[in-house]
DNA sequence: AAGAAATAGTTTACTAGTTGACAATTTTAT
DNA sequence: ATAAAATTGTCAACTAGTAAACTATTTCTT
């Protein structure tokens, strides 16, 4: 059967859509990738991030909610930290709750790998000038909180 | 063991990174979820688009170019559309390639549900204008190709 | 105080992508 | 002409995420 064609008009919106999932998803490999050499994910190294930035430990669904990720998912992520003994759980009264903690290895983990992780951040980045990552992070901002 | 805590120095390629893969990422699951009621995901709708906007039948290899996703993929798309007989591979006389048709069905589903896409893809991107739209898409674009 | 509902973390089964190896075929280099 | 290299599509095994069901616990309602 030959080839058949619908006239479809361009659509700004579906075209930006379009791109920004398959950049996002090539960055996320590329980012993935690299962070590899240390036997981790991009997630594993954000976890740590949020930890780190956070001033106490947080209970595993607080940072499910801060990585925008799945419970279930967090539950994976620990594991390996905690096998890799960056993190510990802790034990609450509430005894649901396991609040994650940065070990001092962990600490020295991201204490180590900053400086090189930020350059690394900026190659991926670096088609964009300040100006313009700051007006991309509005727009990003704008279009994830409806 | 207590939390430890390493001072990070706030940078903006870095938060603008961790956004751009996370809003994609989520765009990308809502949109999958959308299609599922046609049994289908984003990626296979985006199939059927490149199919109808080239005027001829495409390698796969072509197909995952323009997908920007691997052969082994393509090959499982095609697969599925080709059971719901939206597309059917042609054999070619250079015996490796399989070029892709888009069947009459296959057009009849484009052409029936452009308008209901189109809205939904508005309904994601809505936060934004028109002009804003057009500044995030040639943001995208310059942070794609390096 | 007791039963019902909600919450936190885990487990299981699934999904949509990947890479790497393979077979068939074509192209390139001698 | 033929051997080596490259190309295309497929398959098998893997991965990083998801949702739904489950357990243990807490909170809410009466």
């Amino acid at each position: 059967m030959a080839a058949m064609k619908v006239i479809v008009p361009y659509i700004l919106a579906e075209q930006t859509l379009v791109k920004l999932m398959r950049i996002g998803d090539q960055l996320w490999r590329l980012s993935d990738e690299w962070f590899a050499k240390w036997g981790l994910s991009d997630s594993h190294y954000n976890v740590l991030r949020i930890l780190n930035g956070a001033d106490e430990p947080l209970a595993q669904i607080e940072i499910s909610n801060r990585l925008v990720s799945s419970r279930a998912n967090v539950t994976k992520i620990i594991d390996l930290l905690e096998k890799k003994q960056f993190v510990t759980r802790l034990s609450c009264q509430d005894r649901r709750v396991k609040k994650v903690s940065l070990t001092k290895l962990g600490a020295k983990f991201i204490s180590d790998t900053q400086t090189e992780v930020i350059k690394f951040t900026k190659t991926l980045m670096q088609p964009l000038s300040e100006e313009e990552l700051k007006i991309l992070y509005g727009l990003l901002e704008k279009l994830g909180k409806q």
